[in-house]
DNA sequence: CATACTTTGTTCGTCGTCTGAACAAAGATG
DNA sequence: CATCTTTGTTCAGACGACGAACAAAGTATG
């Protein structure tokens, strides 16, 4: 009996798996290249050129390579240029914010096509919330996208932390009236795409480490400062969730053991002391004090504050050195525990630049093992507050990347009979 | 020009690469099952039985496996089993801390074969230390070694940050009578075998990975408790080193801002609260308000004050308890940041088990998000004072085992000729 | 400007791996 | 006892990647 069962997983150190895998890496080279010849990309994966040109034929195939004209001579015959058609597909990155959804259509490049942001009372309206992903979903692709440009997938990213083994679970913490179930299915069955989800400092830190401030670092930590705080770790290349998910979790660090009360049920963590609550309800404390700030005319909000900041307000300027006073902190530990090549720090307030670093850097400073950092290392974002969605469409990216089968392309061989 | 050149990297994706990369693989998987016959490696692996047969002929001339008889019949022929031969190779792996060389010899199983342990000033003398690392290296060879035992290499923790890109550096802070360097090259010539270094506490997570109350986890912390304070954390599989070697410092994670001063510089790190120092002090203490206390008889000694703490001594149950709720401020920031199954203490306090464990578990379920970790995953060591030492010969295994050109055996064709 | 040399990309024969089928040995089953 | 399984080996064949050879298209040099 069982004399061959399915052979669906036989072929794994043979044939077609092998150069299946061979070629997906040949595809990566590409896409990281941009433009490169069949030579180079031998000379380069020290793979023959035979090897090379018969994996180039079938890439051409898939339409998301293309021979575009010839090179410069390297004293010989002039090389036939591949480039990696970033404009081949499209893919959805989605932000779920506390009160907002973001919703960016990107090439396969990163470029942002089109780009559509709502307010909305996310926290308290599962399904209006739902409802208006999809009309921007349909917004933006209506915007940005044509016919011939198929849709990869959805990325989704949430202000929460993210079970990688029961990826629709949503904090119930956070958002209490979701009862925990984040129902984002009906994305994926509306426009007939995979669906993937993850935190949204998690992929954050994935946008820096593809697009912006974390290229080439393999080592670095994201924080978003916004209602909540959280942070996404990027440890030897890729994004770490934890045993359980949980992992970046900085804003629930103990600061002020006798400080405020927080959701967690904790007291003093981070989240109290810097999160954009917490900053209006000091800058009100000292407004009451001394009233002749730009601040006294309305109510603040964290907007109001940062704008304060930026032209030189002292009560705004206070709290946000006190902000990065208590941020440093929390730095500080995440460097001693994890030794990070770069922090990167996000969400609205980071538009503060130098304003916010200098007294970061300066209690950091004081905080860390001489050896272990150069302040410097200290920066803000350069994605802004599109980082959250760009992240999750890079999500789709990278898995589309790494199996080229996630493109969901006719396949060669259906395109040749 | 340049017809072929040197052709040494080219085999990258044909031949002899491949099928030492598919040779090694069966290799690791008869070591993890101890005992396991060729038809069933074949099951497992996805390969076919007459591909196993060959690579494990190949195999069998290495002595590193060997036909031990024949299995239980699954209702057909009976298999051949074949065994690891855990007996074929030697590792040594030596501990430096801060008082004492440690030196354990062992099998390819993790066994240790000899033990040699030693009292020295290792901070203040460098040279000494070397040559007594060579005594104790050649003593344990000698108790536990035979002629046909091949030295596989030499393993050594240090309790310093070790940068992968330069392993002989030492950190001038821990260490300022080093100047800097290990000069432990003298070890691996003295013995003509492969030398690496690592940290302490990562040495310490390794061993517990592989041998203790870390099996079969990917993601844990295991947090070293001595003269100083350190962690070594697995993260998804492998050791963590952080960007320049430093990450798992945990001993210099703020506490208490207004604390005493750390050799690194800083205020209120837990080094400075519970390090073995920091304890005996604290004990001294209590002592001069309370004289009627089994400590007062002789003059307090971290050892004395686990000896008191485990028969009762209320002033040294006092000591351990405030050691743990201050640890357990860093345990819950390391579980907030980063989300391990487990946290495994390490280092001579952990012997006093729960009495340690029961207050930490209570000040760090106070302090964590509820969903994210069950205070049972709090424990001690399985390996005890031996972690380190244990944990350098690992090492040296781990290596072996991935690339099995690093067992340093005479090659198979080289045996046959 | 003709000749020699380079580089690129393709074609094709070859080598080495891994496979699957066939087989003998050894045991289970009824 | 005959039949069916399982194991391990042998051997021919499929297949992937390679290298050699070649044509095409360039540069360097007299």
């Amino acid at each position: 009996m069982m004399k061959s069962g399915f052979l669906g997983k036989r072929a794994r150190h043979s044939g077609a798996a092998r150069r299946r895998r061979l070629s997906d890496s040949v595809l990566r080279r590409i896409w990281r290249e941009g433009e490169i010849s069949r030579a180079e990309i031998a000379r380069r994966a020290e793979l023959s050129r035979s090897t090379v040109s018969e994996i180039v034929d079938g890439l051409l195939l898939t339409r998301l390579v293309a021979e575009v004209g010839t090179g410069p001579s390297r004293g010989g015959r002039r090389p036939i240029v591949l480039r990696f058609q970033d404009g081949a597909c499209v893919i959805l990155g989605v932000e779920m914010g506390a009160t907002h959804i973001a919703v960016a259509l990107t090439d396969l490049r990163g470029r942002v096509l089109a780009w559509e942001h709502r307010h909305h009372a996310v926290r308290t309206d599962p399904r209006g919330t739902r409802a208006l992903m999809i009309e921007l979903c349909q917004d933006a692709l209506a915007a940005g996208a044509d016919e011939s440009q198929r849709l990869v997938g959805i990325g989704v990213a949430v202000p929460s932390p993210v079970d990688p083994t029961d990826p629709d679970h949503l904090s119930e913490l956070v958002l209490p009236a979701w009862s925990g179930r984040g129902g984002l299915q009906v994305l994926s069955q509306r426009f007939g795409a995979p669906l993937m989800v993850d935190n949204d400092a998690n992929l954050g830190a994935l946008a820096e480490q593809w697009w912006g401030a974390g290229r080439g670092i393999d080592d670095f930590a994201y924080i978003k400062l916004a209602t909540g705080i959280g942070s996404g770790h990027i440890i030897a290349g890729n994004i770490y969730r934890g045993a359980r998910g949980t992992a970046g979790e900085i804003g629930h660090v103990a600061i002020d053991p006798h400080g405020a009360l927080c959701i967690c049920g904790l007291r003093g963590c981070l989240a109290t002391l810097i999160g954009a609550p917490a900053l209006v309800a000091r800058a009100r404390e000292l407004l009451a004090r001394d009233p002749d700030s730009m601040l006294a005319d309305t109510e603040p909000t964290i907007t109001a504050i940062e704008d304060a900041a930026l032209a030189g307000d002292p009560i705004a300027l206070q709290v946000v050195v006190e902000a990065a006073e208590n941020l440093g902190i929390a730095v500080a530990d995440v460097l001693n525990l994890l030794n990070p090549a770069r922090v990167i720090l996000g969400g609205g307030i980071a538009r503060l630049g130098e304003i916010l670093l200098e007294p970061l850097r300066e209690t950091v400073s004081r905080r860390t093992l001489l050896s272990a950092f150069s302040a410097s290392a200290i920066q803000v974002s350069e994605l802004g507050p599109r980082a959250g969605a760009i992240g999750a469409a890079t999500l789709v990216l990278q898995s589309a990347l790494a199996d080229s089968r996630h493109f969901n392309l006719a396949t060669p061989t259906a395109e040749i009979a």
